[in-house]
DNA sequence: GTCTTTAATGAAATCGATTTCATATATTTA
DNA sequence: TAAATATATGAAATCGATTTCATTAAAGAC
């Protein structure tokens, strides 16, 4: 493996002048100039970049801390962010906190020890309080999540009108006992869409119960789990808002094995629009997450601070859902 | 932002010292010790990352290049390494081909640039020959992908085999006459599926159109497109392999659409078993590849090469893969 | 024809760690 | 008790690039 010096010495110049070339400096005279490419051709040379990193103090990577990467939402949002990352030259490190507070931290621990100039959270567990501290050592940015106390740039839906409008659906169409369910955590988002959701309820002077709420859920296998709760109840609620596409797909296709009627029996919303919503039967009437816009705009932001175009302090794209019809409600 | 020189000066230590502390070397007195960890907490002190790769020469990063990470079976992989990969204390790249020649290349030069240390290819869309060259720079493996020519450690399944049973099994059920789909490369692994296909149509000495061969088939979208042109021939297939879960989804789905029963009007065999196979209806009836143990294994062959444990000439190890039967044909 | 710019180059410092080498003291071993 | 070994420490070299600074030659200004 060779390096500038290498390259240097064949070309008879010094690594200043090698330098030079490889950053594309004036003042290098031609004829030295294809003495350096010459030499680095012969040795094959290609600058170590993790020298280069030590002395600019920039590693061209950044990180993306999501739940797990095989939910389809958050596979279809790295690919998009990937996509563009390496448009830009920089590499993505994908960061699966897997719901678990500590490995959330471990990632975030990446920026202190500068190999990554930049975070992208599209996860939260801690407490924003916990998170806030590594503001300091690099950009991080809320896509997706979020908290309300931070003042960092956020990418994000309005979680509020989403449970809304598709709890208000739900209402408009005739069911009056709504279940609903949700994951582990409490993040902005999701307290955003308890609220969007109760706020529909109210207005409609629907009554809730506790036996309806499912949480923990968030897996296909658990929204199998909760048809089977919900179809041996006493008191059956007769729709159920699921948050999400996975949960709500689990449904659908257990109530058609065991043949439970969707919509009559059960409606189902779902949310995200994730590929899966148009290929289950009947199809899943869902809130669209414009997931690519997301990941679009958020590796964009990302790329404007790391370029110092862009502030640091709050600056919120809030982009638009809708709700989807399909057949499931 | 803290350096080992701060520390070294705060605790009255040498550089060596602190350096030793951070390493757990033996030979250094507790009471040094004691200062150094003051110090470091004093200054909220962590190692720069970047210049320990430097003088370590080593980067703990790994590069996995997959054709898209939006496809299922490519997500679950990633994220079982990526799980295996945090465990180890290794970062995980994720480098989306889109099955491009020249990003597959850019992507294998992060390992000439020594920004990784070594590279888990799930994906070849060039010539082996091509590739073989960055061999010599950093370890290379094979995962799922492969090609018989490459001398490096290979974790895959027999796809033959698994082409094999899944056209017998169509076969074997009366279908006889049986399309066929495939992406736009010929890699190994195609190759093999197509000679699986084959080799079972020949042994039952049915024919074989031409016209039944889709290419460029790899989402679900290709999947509808297939069966609107299916049901279009004067000549109508009564089978098809899929090579692809999403493909035979979306041919699924398209079906129930178009009121095209299945699998009586047309049989779906697909590949893979994501988790979508389970949600469609009918269920798909596929061949099952143990995603999971594919990550597993071949982040557990990297690592073991990267500790210089394993040898990087050939190494094969072939997965058990299976069909399950659902309803599709 | 002197004075100021501009162009071209390289030696040395720098980024922040680890490792080698030299040295000093303390402890065993013979 | 002398020799050998183990413990403890730091100065300097090193990893491989970039950047600062100094120097010289050539071009342009007046």
């Amino acid at each position: 493996m060779s390096t500038i010096e290498d390259v240097a010495k064949l070309a008879g110049v010094s690594k200043t002048t090698v330098s030079r070339v490889l950053n594309n400096h004036p003042y290098v005279a031609e004829n030295k100039k294809a003495l350096v490419h010459k030499a680095m051709e012969e040795l094959l040379y290609v600058p170590n970049s993790t020298a280069q990193r030590l002395r600019k103090q920039t590693t061209q990577t950044i990180a993306v801390l999501i739940p797990r990467i095989s939910n389809p939402f958050f596979s279809k949002m790295v690919e998009v962010m990937e996509n563009i990352a390496a448009d830009n030259g920089l590499q993505l490190v994908v960061c699966q906190t897997m719901y678990d507070k500590k490995r959330e931290l471990v990632y975030l621990d990446l920026v202190k020890t500068k190999q990554i100039d930049g975070v992208i959270l599209a996860s939260l567990e801690n407490d924003w309080n916990e998170v806030n501290d590594y503001t300091n050592f690099a950009p991080i940015i809320f896509c997706n999540e979020y908290d309300d106390r931070a003042q960092v740039p956020t990418v994000r839906l309005n979680q509020f009108e989403g449970a809304y409008i598709g709890t208000k659906y739900l209402i408009d169409k005739g069911y009056n006992k709504i279940a609903k369910c949700r994951g582990n955590n409490l993040s902005g988002l999701v307290t955003d869409r308890q609220r969007g959701f109760y706020h529909a309820l109210d207005e409609a002077g629907l009554p809730f119960s506790e036996e309806w709420t499912f949480t923990g859920v968030s897996l296909v296998e658990d929204g199998r789990r909760v048809l089977r709760e919900i179809i041996e109840m006493e008191n059956r609620p007769n729709a159920v808002f699921t948050g999400s596409d996975e949960v709500a797909a689990g449904i659908i296709s257990e109530a058609g094995r065991l043949d439970v009627k969707i919509p009559d029996e059960l409606a189902v919303m779902g949310f995200d629009d994730q590929q899966i919503a148009g290929l289950v039967t009947p199809g899943l009437t869902t809130i669209h997450q414009p997931v690519d816009q997301i990941g679009k705009r958020s590796m964009e932001v990302m790329i404007d601070l790391l370029h110092g175009k862009g502030r640091m302090d709050e600056q919120l794209t809030l982009l638009p859902l809708h709700l989807v019809e399909r057949g499931s409600v």
